[in-house]
DNA sequence: CGCTTGAAATTTGTATACAAATTAAATTAA
DNA sequence: TTAATTTAATTTGTATACAAATTTCAAGCG
């Protein structure tokens, strides 16, 4: 278990709830956990701590983050807000080449029945990472990739993801469909409608069964 | 020295240029001039790179970001997209209280004409985050916390900060007003405009003369 | 002259040991 | 019983030492 590793590790096992939500974490149970000593334990959790998947619990103690309906509806308004403005600059840069590659992975996402809802998460972000990357914001692109981890947290739900996944996937193609039709502003409205959507379904779910 | 203060410590060394843009830190280094051992250095360096406010420089080195004009524009974009849903979020629940306060800082930040540039953007962004604390979204301060951090690197040029001081200054005490009388969309207005205008000199600035 | 290759030097990564702080528990007083 | 206070336990913070990786630089080759 080497560092960056590490910190991928236990990134996947909050993700995951093997360290669930409310959890205290210290280091000597993790270093007991992963064989590792307490210095690479700390690396990990100091880089976690400032993406905000994990939290300080008292003085010096750190918390995997509960789950709340109100910050899942803040998560997505931040993402409806910063997702269209990365599509908008993007746009300008989009090449059939990038489109061909957001559509092999929906092909990808579409025919691989029994993806954990990890890896259907990892890829459905790819999909819009594809179409942002050619926007050549690095700032904005970071931001988004810290808060698809944050909403990524809140899918372990796989009701939700099932329900959502058919919907969502049609309007992925059309997604492309209008950008290939050089439709920026339809395809930015259904980016909104897209977001704002999954944001509600989530929400609403937390509100009747919080985590 | 102890740990948060070397944090600390070092994010302002980094503000005011002890540690200028482009240089690469190494760890025996900063724990030489901090006289600490290099495990604090590291702890410190882990959550300033996921804070961007460092970024890798090869495959294990870490250096101080260049200043360039296309960042600059980018994290005022992100700010744009951001601050006015903080202000419309805060809005509901923004008492006298919070407004005195705002005025108070104001104040302050007029009558002290001898502040350094860091206190002076300390204070600005102060009195935005007055503002924007009642909207009670964590995830949404910590990212305009984490972007005005960024932004201040950038604001080392006083000049800049200086000719640009008066104008600001009259924006933000007609925001307050907008807000007394309750003229949100106004206010948002407003604000759009003054994040644009900061942004735009910064940016122009930038591009006659490169950091 | 430029490009690779290799070894030396530097730098980062990790483990262990100990000091300082926090957290928990237990004791005492109201 | 509850609340406060002291004490013990745990946990975090830091220093040092060593291993592993990287970076640098110079020699050799095309």
């Amino acid at each position: 278990m080497t560092k960056a590793s590490l910190y991928q590790q236990l990134k996947q096992d909050i993700r995951q709830g093997v360290w669930p939500a409310g959890a205290v974490l210290n280091q000597q149970k993790l270093s007991d956990y992963y064989q590792v000593s307490r210095i690479p334990v700390r690396d990990a959790l100091q880089q976690l701590k400032a993406e905000a998947l994990l939290m300080m619990a008292g003085k010096a103690s750190l918390m995997v983050p509960p789950l709340t309906a109100a910050e899942a509806e803040e998560l997505y308004q931040i993402r409806l807000q910063l997702e269209p403005m990365a599509l908008r600059r993007a746009f300008p840069q989009l090449t059939f080449s990038v489109l061909g590659q957001a559509e092999d992975l929906l092909q990808q996402l579409e025919q691989d029945q029994h993806l954990s809802a990890a890896d259907r998460g990892a890829l459905n972000w790819q999909f819009h990472l594809i179409l942002y990357q050619p926007s050549n914001c690095p700032h904005l692109l970071r931001l988004l990739h810290s808060l698809h981890q944050q909403v990524e947290r809140y899918l372990g739900f796989q009701e939700i993801s099932l329900n959502y996944a058919n919907t969502s996937h049609q309007e992925h193609w059309l997604l492309l469909e209008l950008l290939r039709a050089q439709q920026l502003d339809a395809a930015v409205a259904l980016l909104q409608q897209h977001i704002q959507q999954a944001g509600e379904l989530l929400t609403s779910h937390l509100r009747q069964q919080p985590a």
